[in-house]
RNA sequence: GGGCCUAUAGCUCAGUUGGUUAGAGCGCACGCCUGAUAAGCGUGAGGUCACAAGUUCAACUCUUGUUAGGCCCA
């Protein structure tokens, strides 16, 4: 006996019982445990921050995650899944901030920088329980209890062993990425970077790339006035008016012809080419004279503001550089500190560094000082300023795209600061080639995004000036300047016991602030000092494939790491391009010369049903404990498996009930079906392998499970999901709407037969094979079928996951019934097409159905079709010739016209055409009618077969319908007809599907004498003892096609069998 | 301004190396089965495959251009 299965199922609470059970039995573990000493599959699990909650986006990574591990686990490979968190940077960092109420670096100073990092230590882990149980409810198979995080000594080691190993190549390390003897990677640089006053640290370009948003600023024409000829003045063209604040020099490209124009009674300076561009506000002027670029060079003007002035100095003056264009402004171009080109030229032509906004964003410089650099009224009051001055050319509204930062969302600026790099530029080449080797999911993003983004490398900025991170590992020099790299807490501990004569405490935790406590002695006998920076979060995320083993500090992450890299395969969302995805390939073709993957899936962004992004401010959340507790996991998942992952997904409850629909339900309707009559028969399996039957739907299930093995096993062996999660469901719809549907009687005759007994095994192996196929996909579903058709053999598992993914079998596979059964298919479609077309019911039996074409292969499902069509005869013709009559009409809108009175004379001629003369004009597409030559858009083709006869043609097969109704049939029609009246009786008063029963019945005598014909047929199918009619029942009347009668129905259990 | 992607039925999406009549689900209309199933099944209507040109015996598919949208970058 099977457990019995309820018709109705709380799946939720299935998956509940499920997940228990998992735990209890260890399933998990003892699932890796199993394939010690097999390949490992390695897979890395990309850390998310815990500091908010998990929405829909990380559980489609989840489940895709979790489908690869499952897969790959039954298919024999040992599959590691060790979790992880990240833990370190500025959303830890942002949220304590906000929580503490401190607005800047200098809060943080004076709140205490030893307790503002306690706190962030303790804000790390928040929600870190809700995201263990959503991982744990989605079904996730994953190490949660030995999680790595990005927090600890071990995994902080490994940064710095990452930093080390960069500073100090070993030989093989130079020789894989051709670098010199004693060439660095690792350097300092003051540099202009993208910075963010609020957070008080530089980005890497990466991160500023994220922060982009269209903003509308002012654009200014500020007029700046030559210092010797009085009635001069260049124009300039700027979209950050407060960098005017800070000018320094302007610039003109050497080569550009620049002309002076008359207006408003003074000469201005500007490029030719932009007089065009700029004519509406320039208004009428006078061009007077011409001049290159190149003399203006070396030209003085006087500062916008006193407070500028910089005697002494080479400020304020024209230089000449080719980067210099005219594609917009004035070709004349305001120079500070504030900007990559403008620092480099400022470097050049040694001009003074003049930063009249400070590193808070905060102004210096006369009445503008005390301002904040991005107040849009401290635009408007410089161009009030300036206008007053007589400085002003013009400002208009400008919309532009601006960095923001991406954390705070605060406006960056670029920022003279000191930084730390890893000349990646330099290893490019090393780059690319590392990533032609991985296969991208979707394939494009290899060459496109991916690909040229890494063909434009730029040395990344791993420093960051904050707090709560892992601490940049290199001590500088107060007196030489030299540096010193330390890979280890053991290599300090012996630099310090070298230093100091006293040892670092055991205990000792490399963060802020006591890394800030251990100065060294350099061997110069000056005091070294930390470099106070913390490493990039994304570097730390980035060298996840030996920080998640604390390598090669930690005890045994030496053997483990060596066995677990490169990995296999890993599965992150489309905006980690540039983020995870780069850090993973960057850090490891630094350190091993090649990629830390093989394998991506690049999943694209979840929105919700109307395209929007869900965020909370929208309130349009899907929050996926709710969902999952709702619905269950296993229809979730689904969602994630039977489309491309990496197309935009429209997520609503709407899609999940689809999944429910049309996977689910489906599934366990067919389970619950079989154990239903297995228990009832008391069937029991004497094996798993598939039963030799001779019947044709049995062996073509088979056939059918073995085409659906091969799809699944090639497509999850590429990583494409959506082909093999929408075979599956072409599956379940062949397994329930043909075969159960076809096979239904098999399983409840009452006689014990051979034929019965084949049915059962097909089906049990059927299901048995599928739960196992279904194990990656739906780990609940599939584990509660499993258990309960597997546990009544010997060599059973304690769970589906404990078992082999199924192995192909083509010795099983038949593609010529495949072929036969989908033409059989198509011939039953087309006659229910006709049946519908005649409202012609399938209770009422027609006399015969002729298919033409394929009739050899299809005469051995004959009798299959002639079951499903309700026709007593099928036969067969190969060719539709002489079968079926074309008929012509005209067609009259178009023809009235052309022959006007003589259209009934044509519609005469036309319809009394030939055979021979139709297939002609089908041949040569147009024919003489009345001395009219006419198209194929003249007239309308009907093809038929005759009187009572419905015709139609599918692809590969036509049919015949044959409509004609004798007395003999239409008495079948009634006696049909009664026997569903019947059923539903039995059905809604509740019978038992076993009990006998007494029919009465009260009709006209035509329909009683249907009835009397038919008694045997009805008797046998409702279990009737016996059939009577009745002269008057207390009960309503139903309709019996075109009569009506009334029925009661009583039990009547003695003479059961 | 540059890169990448997308454009197929009212909506959401499949569509194999170019090859008969371009498919599915939802929605709509009509109907059907019911001794697993109304959270079912079928039939039908609904398409100039964004537009234009080219390559080809043959283009939703390949090439080029145009338009629109999205993402990423400057």
């Amino acid at each position: 006996m099977f457990q019995d299965v309820p018709n109705k199922v709380n799946f939720p609470e299935l998956e509940e019982e499920v997940l228990q059970r998992w735990e209890d039995k260890d399933i998990f573990h003892r699932s890796i445990k199993q394939r010690e000493g097999s390949a490992d599959w390695v897979f890395y699990d990309g850390p998310p921050g815990t500091n908010g909650l998990p929405h829909v986006g990380h559980m489609m990574q989840s489940a895709l995650k979790d489908l690869f591990g499952r897969y790959k686990t039954m298919r024999g490979f040992r599959v590691l899944r060790k979790a992880g968190w990240d833990t370190h940077g500025l959303p830890v960092e942002l949220t304590a901030e906000r929580e503490l109420k401190l607005k800047s670096k200098r809060d943080i100073e004076a709140y205490g920088v030893n307790e503002y990092i306690d706190y962030c230590r303790r804000t790390v882990f928040r929600y870190k329980k809700e995201w263990e149980e959503s991982i744990r409810r989605v079904g996730r198979f994953i190490d949660l209890e030995d999680a790595y995080a990005t927090l600890t000594t071990d995994y902080i080691q490994s940064d710095w062993w990452t930093i080390k190993s960069i500073w100090a190549p070993s030989d093989e390390m130079r020789r894989i990425l051709g670098l010199n003897e004693d060439e660095k990677l690792l350097y300092k640089d003051f540099r202009i970077s993208p910075y963010c006053p609020r957070c008080g640290t530089s980005l890497s370009n990466f991160e500023v790339a994220q922060g982009y948003k269209d903003t509308v600023d002012f654009a200014l024409f500020p007029k700046f006035k030559d210092a010797d000829e009085d009635d001069l003045y260049y124009i300039a063209w700027t979209t950050t008016a407060w960098t005017l604040l800070s000018n320094v020099a302007l610039a003109v490209g050497p080569n550009i012809d620049y002309v002076f124009i008359k207006k408003n009674g003074e000469r201005w300076l500007l490029a030719e080419a932009r007089l065009e561009a700029l004519a509406e506000h320039l208004g009428d002027y006078e061009i007077i004279g011409r001049i290159k670029g190149n003399e203006l060079a070396g030209r003085r003007y006087i500062p916008l503001w006193d407070f500028l002035n910089h005697p002494g100095t080479t400020a304020h003056q024209v230089i000449a550089d080719e980067y210099v264009t005219t594609e917009d402004g004035t070709g004349i171009v305001h120079l500070a500190a504030y900007g990559e080109d403008d620092y480099r030229l400022i470097r050049a032509y040694n001009l003074p560094v003049i930063q009249n906004v400070d590193e808070h964003g905060e102004c210096h410089g006369g009445i503008f000082s005390g301002r904040y650099f991005r107040d849009p009224d401290l635009d408007v009051d410089i161009i009030k300023d300036l206008a007053a001055q007589g400085l002003l050319f013009h400002k208009e509204k400008h919309a532009h795209s601006y960095p923001f930062c991406f954390r705070c969302n605060e406006a960056l600026m670029y920022f003279l600061r000191g930084s730390w790099f890893i000349r990646t530029s330099r290893i490019k080449d090393r780059l690319l080639e590392a990533n032609l080797k991985i296969s991208w999911y979707p394939d494009h993003i290899k060459k496109g995004r991916f690909g040229n983004w890494l063909e434009n490398n730029v040395d990344w900025n791993i420093s960051r000036e904050r707090y709560w991170g892992s601490p940049l590992p290199v001590w500088t020099c107060e007196a030489c300047g030299s540096h010193k790299v330390m890979g280890s807490l053991k290599e300090l501990g012996e630099e310090y016991y070298n230093s100091h004569d006293e040892h670092l405490p055991a205990d000792f935790d490399p963060h802020k602030p006591y890394i800030d406590q251990v100065p060294l002695k350099c061997n110069c006998g000056g005091m070294m000092q930390r470099e106070n920076f913390m490493l990039d979060s994304w570097f730390n995320a980035g060298i996840m494939p030996w920080g998640q083993f604390g390598y090669p500090s930690a005890p045994g992450s030496i053997e483990i790491f060596d066995n677990q890299f490169p990995g296999d395969f890993i599965c992150e969302a489309i905006d980690q391009t540039r983020g995870w995805f780069y850090t993973m390939l960057a850090a490891a073709v630094l350190v091993k010369g090649e990629s830390s993957y093989k394998n991506v899936i690049c999943t694209e962004l979840i929105l919700d049903d109307k395209g929007q992004k869900m965020s909370k401010s929208k309130g349009n959340v899907i929050h996926p404990m709710e969902v999952m507790k709702k619905f269950g996991a296993d229809p979730f998942r689904w969602v994630f498996f039977n489309s491309n992952p990496w197309t935009v997904k429209y997520f609503s409850e709407d899609v999940i009930v689809e999944s429910l629909r049309k996977v689910i339900i489906p599934l366990w309707n067919a389970y619950s079906f079989f154990v239903t009559y297995a228990n009832v028969d008391g069937w029991k399996p004497a094996q798993d392998t598939a039963p030799k039957s001779p019947n044709l739907l049995d062996r073509w299930i088979i056939s059918e499970f073995q085409a659906l093995l091969k799809i699944v096993t090639d497509h999850l062996d590429s990583y494409d999901v959506a082909p093999a999660g929408n075979a599956v469901e072409d599956f379940i719809d062949k397994l329930t709407n043909w075969y159960i549907r076809r096979s239904r009687r098999r399983f409840w005759k009452s006689e014990n037969d051979s034929d019965k007994q084949q049915a059962y095994s097909t089906l049990y192996y059927i299901l048995l094979r599928f739960s196992r196929l279904l194990a990656p996909f739906l780990p609940f579903l599939s584990e509660h079928l499993y258990r309960n058709l597997a546990s009544a053999l010997p060599d059973s598992k304690d769970s589906v996951h404990l078992e082999d993914f199924p192995v192909s079998q083509p010795e099983l596979r038949d593609e010529a019934l495949e072929r036969l059964m989908s033409v059989t298919l198509e011939a039953v479609t087309l006659g229910r097409s006709l049946r519908n077309d005649y409202k012609i019911k399938i209770r009422q039996p027609l006399p015969e159905l002729k298919i033409i074409g394929s009739s050899e292969e299809v005469s051995e499902t004959g009798d299959i079709i002639a079951e499903e069509l309700n026709v007593k005869r099928i036969t067969f013709a190969d060719e539709e010739d002489g079968l079926i009559r074309l008929n012509l009409k005209p067609d009259f809108r178009k023809l009235g016209p052309r022959f006007g009175k003589r259209m009934k004379e044509a519609q005469q001629a036309i319809q009394s055409l030939s055979h021979d003369d139709i297939e002609r004009f089908c041949r040569d597409k147009k024919i003489t009618i009345l001395g009219e030559e006419l198209c194929e858009d003249d007239l309308l083709i009907e093809e038929s077969a005759g009187e009572g006869l419905g015709f139609k043609r599918g692809s590969n097969v036509s049919v015949i319908l044959d409509m004609n109704l004798t007395e003999k049939l239409i008495d079948e029609g009634y006696a049909r007809e009664f026997v569903n009246k019947v059923q539903n009786l039995r059905k809604d008063t509740g019978l038992n599907v076993t009990d006998r029963i007494d029919i009465s019945y009260l009709c006209d005598d035509r329909l009683a004498l249907a009835l009397q014909t038919q008694i045997d047929f009805i008797k046998r199918e409702v279990l009737g003892i016996n059939l009577e009619r009745k002269d008057n029942l207390p009960a309503t009347e139903v309709k019996i096609n075109d009569r009506k009668a009334i029925i009661i129905i009583e039990v009547n259990n003695e003479f059961r069998s």
